[in-house]
DNA sequence: TTGACATGCAAGTAGCGACTTGCCTATGAT
DNA sequence: ATCATAGGCAAGTCGCTACTTGCATGTCAA
């Protein structure tokens, strides 16, 4: 559970997360380039891969595999309620 | 904003912030003591201050000075919103 | 099968962040 | 004035983490 909050603390997997929710199922080179054209951030392959497994291992993130191909969806479970612990709305 | 994050991001200031909701109000050295005994964290008064430093930086406690004792309380505005970014509560 | 494409793995580097350590300031009680 | 209390400041250490680098695996098309 703590591991959603390390995976959000990092701007660049935010992005990521934005980047999903604005369109679902998206393989890693079409992360890596909508977030170089779009939100002019020029991260490496390795270093986008890299964030996506800390946001798949925090559940943030759900994974397909096809072929040579994963595409990757966001998992906006872990986000409902993390900050219900200090709203008072458990 | 991205503050908000990174602060939430440490296991002991979210103990902070829990402690501070179950407790409004308390100086650093209260907090501490009750970090210890209900919640086990043996943690430096020195610390302890740095993390209320981040905590203060991100906007989630408010301070309140009075002679030689500062007031700590939790401010909860920057949690309202925080996952809504990706929940489409916008 | 050969080659190009999509991804995975692993060791190394650099910088940030949590924590320590030691000393200093200031307030208030006696 | 003296002393204990509450807190602040700053340099240094250590570990984690983001990122790099280089190579390996696997899939599909020709």
């Amino acid at each position: 559970m703590g591991d959603v909050f390390k995976a959000l603390a990092d701007p660049t997997r935010r992005t990521i997360l934005d980047e999903l929710a604005d369109r679902d199922d998206q393989t890693l080179f079409e992360i890596c380039s909508r977030l170089l054209t779009k939100h002019r951030l020029d991260s490496t392959r390795q270093a986008i891969s890299q964030h996506l497994d800390v946001l798949e291992a925090a559940g943030l993130i759900d994974v397909r595999r096809e072929g040579r191909y994963k595409f990757h969806s966001i998992n906006r479970a872990p986000l409902e309620h993390i900050a219900d612990r200090w709203l008072g709305r458990s």
